[in-house]
DNA sequence: AATAAAATGTTGTTTATGCAACAGTTGTTA
DNA sequence: TAACAACTGTTGCATAAACAACATTTTATT
């Protein structure tokens, strides 16, 4: 059992950083099962609660992924009923994506779920330090972004 | 073009987690390919550079990673001359993980690659803020992993 | 006006990851 | 001592993600 002890170092930002993210998509996935969803689909029907009649490019440049995993995530939105997809009547390349009523309904899922994570990500942290947390997360992902910028996916839309 | 500017509302802090994470495994996948390794072996790599002779179960607890993952990082940095895998001679479920000359000489390799994303997911930090940063993020992986805890990995091997 | 470059979404491929099931081994309990 | 539970690693399966290539359309350049 002496294995189980002798790792004494700290772990490097870059390992914090994806226990974290792991956990989150473990929780994540397990909330949407029951509606059919799952960890991959989450933000980008985050992103359509808050604002429809978007172009999948702007989903993605927004989240900074990648448009083949943002074109998938959105077919299996829609193939689930969740969102509908229009052709962009001035733009012939582009689909605009709307919410079904489907869709519309899983807000407050999607809210609680989220807000259930950061609860417990933020647990024993005071409202400061949160608010003091985030802006850091920010900063590092704003520097992240640059230093993986290409195609275009380092312009963000608004933010 | 007015796509690009609707989007004002706040990334939640589970999306910027996303982000970083991301953005470190794309830049690990860079460094890494001229060594015929990828961004799923980094960590394993690095904890063994740090610490010779583990069982894979340790490896595995120390970053939270599933077990089937970690048995399949390390499969490949066997096959690629990294490491060596030794049955342990007091447990005959376990193997032992130890470094060949090749591994070894990948520990500066490892840490100029660590520290290249640090320094550009830190950019434009203060010491003391990236400090305070690093404490928070670790007090966020250990909410996380207590959200998460299941099948023993919640259990440390000693952090 | 014609050509070249950029934009938008789709599809193929590879990789990492978690969940699940399993085989063999070790530790614990009755 | 035997039965049961837990441990350790392996493998199957499904999913998300990036990179790459491509077709079509729009925009920019010549």
């Amino acid at each position: 059992m002496s294995d189980r002890r002798e790792q004494n170092f700290q772990k490097p930002p870059g390992a914090l950083i994806s226990i974290i993210n792991r956990a989150h998509f473990i929780i994540i996935n397990e909330r949407l099962k029951p509606c059919g969803l799952s960890a991959g689909q989450f933000l980008a029907l985050i992103c359509l609660v808050r604002k429809q009649n978007i172009i999948q490019d702007t989903l993605a440049r927004h989240f900074h992924i990648d448009k083949g995993t943002v074109a998938r995530a959105v077919q299996k939105l829609e193939d689930g009923g969740f969102i509908r997809r229009t052709p962009d009547p001035e733009n012939r390349r582009a689909v605009r994506l709307f919410l079904t009523d489907k869709g519309r309904e899983m807000a407050p899922v999607l809210h609680s779920i989220d807000l259930e994570w950061e609860k417990g990500a933020f647990s024993g942290f005071t409202n400061e330090e949160k608010e003091q947390c985030m802006v850091y997360l920010r900063r590092m992902a704003a520097n992240c972004i640059s230093l993986v910028q290409k195609n275009g996916y380092g312009v963000d839309a608004g933010e």
